[in-house]
DNA sequence: TAATTTCCTAGTAGATAAGTATGTTTTACT
DNA sequence: AGTAAAACATACTTATCTACTAGGAAATTA
């Protein structure tokens, strides 16, 4: 499994609340409610996606959280390297890492610079408005 | 980073035995003092590539290992595939994984077919044949 | 029978994953 | 002013995985 709770609920929640986007802040009880994923945890994601920019929050009776931008403005590559930390398959592609002493002569840095590349593309043309558009019904949402 | 050691090492060990299969079988020894691995740690990684039938072993003096196939018949997907366990980037895409009960309403299960079929497709794609032609200078190719 | 190789089973220190616990600060409402 | 409800912050825990290491058994050749 190449992906954690922290990017996969990442995106549950951002789905969560673009479905939730007119009732104006959603609160981390709701979307704990609905996602069946503990409030405290939802909590150590959600600090990440505030420090990227992709939510913002407000405090205090009313607050909550809300998109910074449309869901279409939003890729899911954006949100995987913010809760990941980086998609890159290897040390070595990660975003300023130490050149590797063996880069010169390197069989295999070719094949993960294109695999890095494939995983880019695809992740950075898909958007929270994409997925919003995918599966079944929502939770409310019932036939 | 999405691949460990393992699988990273399994493919330099690979492309190792390629560069020097017409000398017959190859041992550890030789590729750990090459490929600067520990000779224990390589013993771990090539038991699996003799399970999946990419690598065979000849026992006792003058034994080694030898690729089973051409390199350009052997995948870097199946060769990932055999050290890391699975490529799939979510649990429920893994073979054999118990289906999930969100599967009907997911937003997010679309996207992960997509990614998983965009990786499988580049590393199904992408042989040991392959990597031998790209990079710099060999160990032993000194211009 | 001695040397050399793969094969096999354990164990281990450190890192990471996946949460939990306990509070502090801010804001709105009464 | 006081209180409830929310985000924000820090520290801790538990389990699993990573990346090895150790020590030998079995097979093969010279």
């Amino acid at each position: 499994m190449l992906i954690s709770t922290k990017g996969r609920y990442a995106l549950r929640i951002l789905v969560d609340m673009a479905e939730h986007q007119r009732e104006g802040f959603i609160t981390l009880q709701e979307v704990a409610r609905r996602q069946d994923i503990s409030e405290k945890y939802l909590e150590s994601i959600v600090r990440e996606l505030v420090k990227s920019g992709i939510v913002t929050g407000q405090r205090g009776k009313g607050g909550g959280y809300r998109l910074c931008r449309a869901p279409e403005k939003i890729s899911v590559g954006e949100v995987l390297r913010s809760t990941e930390g980086s998609l890159a398959p290897v040390a070595c592609l990660t975003e300023g890492a130490a050149p590797c002493s063996r880069t010169a002569g390197c069989r295999t840095l070719g094949f993960w610079r294109g695999l890095d590349e494939v995983i880019r593309r695809y992740t950075d043309g898909y958007t929270i408005a994409d997925m919003m558009r995918s599966g079944g019904d929502g939770d409310d949402y019932i036939i």
